[in-house]
DNA sequence: TCTGGGGTCCTAGGACCC
DNA sequence: TCTGGGGTCCTAGGACCC
């Protein structure tokens, strides 16, 4: 029989800090989102507080201090880096690995069907944490929703060690009788509640319902989940995911702004992330769309959400034209005297890159801006993000509250770790 | 005072065409 | 007293993921 593996990084970005600072270890370890707004990650002993995820930052200084939590501001430079690590490792370890999320990996142990898969489950997870220094969780087992609760079991059972095969019947039954429904990958709030109302509570529970009426109630996707909880793999692996359809940059601000200039600096620095992140994947897009939009929980004032999408007449991926369809997109739904806390650059209708059909008159122009964007990447590439912009992005970061910071210990010289012999 | 960001797929309904 | 029907494309909204 066929295995899936599953493996995630447990707690990743709290496990990305503690990596360069040891003495976190035992320590409640939060990192924040952007602005310091509200919680994304949590170590055992942060949730262990009741500490939740999404949770506004304002809401948790009492705890904090009472219970002596270390908190940090998103460092997303350091987990990007600390992710191809363990993909890296994970890579050299099994046939074909399956990136899923910045902080798990299917791996396909095609042409190991013999393997004992509990010893490799425990040799991955034991090498990755020397290798890279974060703890993961290895699930294995018949189709990918029964790995990720295999994976699940072993952050509830320590005993298990970081690694858990899943694979004979009366076990897989045995788990599911007291896996809760809710937290079955594919199960999100609203299907949790339709079926807790229907006396739904385990994943068992849900497997036993009839497969027509999960059809009827779900759609393909949750039959698709139901099967999968059967053993019948559905979710097949995808070693090399498609390219993205839309890719969006958008930013809750430090605070309200009228100010135009500002506005136009930040659409101005997301288009041009977006044109980076579009040029990576070796695509070009056809339309770029703005947004605006007021504090959502500001009840005293009138909500706004403005926004435009503008086709391009050849598709592109110069950060210079893309940037300059966003500010034109922001100029026509700017409102003066609105006070706006959000704003994002959107592309859509992406295309690859080779394949599409250029416009003959402007051949040269486009080999200009090639060479260009080329270059600029290039620079970025070795000098940092945001070494070269364009002057619409103004000089020096943009506004934002980052007061808990940790340095980019694998990113820039400056941030390497100091180890003093004494 | 303070409340994240970036994605995917599916489905229903309307517009449009023959 | 009658108001076709089926296919396709697009969009908005709803569900989910990390």
């Amino acid at each position: 029989m066929p295995f899936y593996g599953l493996c995630d990084c447990n707690n990743f970005y709290a496990s990305c800090e503690r990596v360069f600072d040891p003495s976190l270890e035992g320590r409640p370890v939060v990192v924040l989102s952007n602005n310091d707004g509200c919680v994304i990650a949590r170590s055992n002993e942060a949730k262990s507080l009741g500490i939740a995820m999404g949770q506004p930052f304002f809401q948790l200084r009492e705890t904090i201090r009472r219970a002596d939590v270390a908190v940090f501001s998103a460092n997303f430079p350091l987990y990007g880096d600390m992710s191809r690590r363990v993909m890296g490792v994970l890579r050299r370890l099994v046939p074909a690995t399956e990136v899923y999320s910045i902080d798990e990996a299917f791996l396909d142990f095609t042409g190991m069907d013999d393997a004992d898969f509990d010893a490799l489950g425990h040799r991955i997870a034991r090498t990755v944490r020397r290798h890279t220094g974060i703890p993961v969780s290895i699930g294995i087992a018949p189709t990918k929703t029964l790995a990720k609760i295999a994976s699940k079991l072993c952050k509830r059972y320590p005993k298990l060690d970081g690694a858990c095969f899943m694979h004979r019947p009366e076990d897989i039954r045995k788990v599911l009788g007291r896996f809760p429904v809710n937290d079955v990958w594919g199960v999100g709030p609203r299907w949790g509640r339709m079926l807790a109302e229907q006396g739904v509570r385990t994943a068992w529970d849900f497997a036993q319902l009839p497969r027509e009426w999960v059809r009827r109630r779900m759609g393909v996707t949750g039959l698709r989940t139901w099967c999968e909880l059967h053993g019948e793999a559905c979710i097949g692996f995808e070693e090399h995911p498609a390219d993205r359809k839309r890719i969006a940059t958008t930013r809750t601000f430090d605070r309200d702004t009228e100010d135009f200039g500002e506005l136009h600096r930040r659409i101005a620095r997301y288009a041009a992330l977006c044109a980076a992140k579009l040029r990576a994947q070796g695509s070009v897009c056809g339309a770029v769309s703005v947004f605006l939009l007021t504090n959502r929980f500001r009840e005293d004032r009138p909500r706004h959400y403005e926004h435009v999408v503008l086709p391009l007449s050849v598709p592109a991926d110069s950060t210079l034209e893309l940037t300059a369809r966003a500010v034109e997109g922001l100029r026509r739904i700017y409102r003066r005297g609105v006070a706006y806390k959000r704003a994002g650059v959107i592309l859509s209708d992406i295309l690859p890159r080779s394949g599409f059909q250029g416009d003959l008159f402007d051949a040269t122009d486009r080999a200009k801006h090639d060479r260009l964007m080329a270059a600029v990447d290039a620079l970025n590439a070795a000098y940092g993000r945001h070494r070269v912009v364009t002057a619409a992005e103004g000089c020096g970061p943009l506004p934002q509250h980052r007061d808990r910071l940790s340095r980019p210990f694998t990113t820039d010289w400056e941030g390497l770790l100091r180890v003093k012999a004494t």
